[in-house]
DNA sequence: TTAGCTCATCGTATATCAACGATGACTGCC
DNA sequence: GGCAGTCATCGTTGATATACGATGAGCTAA
């Protein structure tokens, strides 16, 4: 791997546990508004699926995928990370984001229970 | 049937037909950023939950759920609708609201496709 | 026709979002 | 220490979103 391609240093293999909160009521609601507000802008959409298909990414690679300056791409990874979509691990001068393996199947659960 | 209950005004059987649109690509970006944005509002999760589970609703039943005013509750079902997500059919003074099932299977192939 | 009911739309106020450039914090290298 | 690179945050601007009451449009029944 080259010091501009993302590695493993984040994303470890992310044991599988169930995840057994309900997927209505209240709470429900409130998460799956919380994850939808996250994916409801195209750029937004775009980073997770370029981080899904590279596994991980530092943020100057999103940064060239997308027509957006440098502090508008962090701030959608912001909105992503508050929304425990995605994670930032720091690696020296970088940041490499992945994606929330849990947080993506908590949404699947809750848009498939609708 | 009373008059104050949905009923099959709306939301016919809704033959299966397959969508053979991608789940990826810049339009499936945008497909899936306007349905999320639509789904991002407890309050929405709530009406679209509601028309599930009744089938079918009459707009002043909505407005009865929810701790919204009228025209609150009516622009948060014109975003659903606009986004496809909803219909709504007018049956004399009232107008009857319905799932798009279409839709919601789209939305449960575009988060799958994640 | 009139009255009443249901719902959409208008107008408005406040809040949040989205975009950018500029700046600051932090790291690693010389 | 000083410098360059990377990224987050700040400040600002314009656009949207959210909420409400008030009003208007359309139907039904009297």
């Amino acid at each position: 791997m080259t010091a501009t391609q993302a590695s493993e240093l984040c994303c470890p293999p992310a044991k599988d546990q169930a995840d057994l909160r309900p997927v209505e009521g209240d709470e429900a609601d409130e998460e799956l508004a919380t994850l939808s507000k996250a994916l409801g802008h195209p750029a937004r959409v775009k980073i997770v699926r370029l981080l899904i298909r590279k596994n991980a990414c530092i943020c100057g690679e999103i940064v060239d995928e997308l027509p957006l300056a440098q502090s508008t791409v962090s701030q959608h990874l912001k909105v992503l990370k508050d929304a425990g979509l995605i994670r930032g691990d720091v690696d020296g001068p970088r940041v490499c984001y992945c994606v929330e393996p849990h947080a993506l199947r908590r949404l699947r659960a809750l848009v498939g229970g609708l």
